[in-house]
DNA sequence: GATACAATAT
DNA sequence: CATATTGTAT
């Protein structure tokens, strides 16, 4: 009785595998946006099943578009799919407006308690081989004492993160709108708030930098929104202040293990090189535990090598939906 | 009260 | 340095 979570080598994340329906609501989108091809496929289709065979990824049932509703909502959750799937929460996606299928998904509890019940974490079950830790609880579900770590900005997570900035254009790009169009997991306001904090520290210092540049400098985000609504000219904000416009899709693929696949290249914040028809987005949401803050400070888009991270299992958490 | 933002703390 | 937390203004 007991624990029956096997995630092989994977954080046993579900992966979905199989679906492709995205694109029913995406068309809307499409119109004026840039394009699947050059925008980051993110709607890609979902690994194969013997590709997850071949890699030990746990062979999932089947997902149906519900599951893979579910999935882009969790994104990166329920790494603890021992729980039968019971997965959390009903988000509400772009579509919100109208689904034709979907939704009905179980609403748990999770989060009933309280709302401010921050994201649970699952750290635990990656790290369940070195977690020396203690070994607190096991009931996450419910758990609303355990602490988070931090938040580890992926190459993957930053690159949605800028995408979706991009797209809003840095003035509408606030917080909260953010985490909605990253639509991923786990995260948070705060998350995201503290990382546009950076972020835009980094636009302003480039700023003054237009000069040389290995790379071409981030021309976006300057303060021009980007192509969107036809009409309008120009996106006015809808009279109900919704979000404008959604378009990143659900992730999926794992993306597998491979060892030194061929680092992301990242050449700065990560804006420049965006729009490459690589794709293959991970949920990079990762969170450490403890971090001793004086040691192994790591640079990161100001020029520097971050492809190792390449890994990283799902943290899953407990949506803090609105 | 919620959110955005800036400052501060870790 | 990266991220979290806190403080303050809206």
């Amino acid at each position: 009785m007991g624990e029956e979570m096997r995630m092989t080598d994977y954080c046993g994340v579900d992966y979905e595998g199989g679906s492709g329906g995205d694109e029913d609501r995406v068309l809307e989108w499409e119109v004026g946006l840039p394009g699947a091809s050059e925008l980051t496929p993110l709607s890609q289709a979902l690994i194969p099943p013997d590709l997850a065979s071949a890699f030990n990824v746990k062979p999932e049932p089947f997902r149906t578009v519900l599951d893979v509703k579910r999935a882009s909502q969790n994104t990166l959750s329920s790494l603890r799919g021992q729980t039968t799937n019971f997965a959390q929460s009903g988000f509400k996606s772009f579509d919100e407006n109208h689904s034709p299928v979907d939704v009905i998904v179980d609403d748990d509890e999770d989060r009933s308690d309280s709302k401010k019940l921050r994201r649970t974490e699952s750290v635990e079950e990656a790290d369940s081989a070195l977690r020396t830790e203690n070994s607190n609880l096991v009931d996450d579900q419910s758990a609303r004492a355990l602490k988070r770590s931090r938040l580890v900005w992926t190459p993957q997570l930053h690159k949605r993160f800028v995408d979706v900035v991009a797209h809003l254009g840095i003035k509408n790009a606030v917080p909260k709108t953010i985490m909605q169009l990253m639509n991923v997991e786990g995260l948070t306001r705060e998350n995201v708030a503290s990382h546009l904090q950076k972020y835009r520290l980094y636009l302003k210092r480039m700023q003054g930098f237009s000069s040389e540049g290995p790379t071409s400098p981030d021309q976006v985000l300057s303060s021009a929104p980007v192509p969107q609504n036809p009409p309008d000219g120009g996106n006015t904000v809808h009279g109900d202040g919704h979000v404008p416009m959604p378009i990143l899709m659900p992730y999926g693929q794992p993306m597998m293990p491979m060892p030194v696949m061929g680092m992301a290249h990242y050449g700065h914040m990560g804006i420049p090189m965006v729009a490459h028809g690589m794709g293959n987005y991970n949920n990079g949401l990762e969170k450490h535990h403890h971090h001793p803050y004086g040691m192994m400070q790591q640079r990161e888009w100001s020029g520097n090598n971050y492809g190792s991270v390449v890994n990283s299992c799902h943290p899953h958490a407990s949506p803090t939906d609105k």
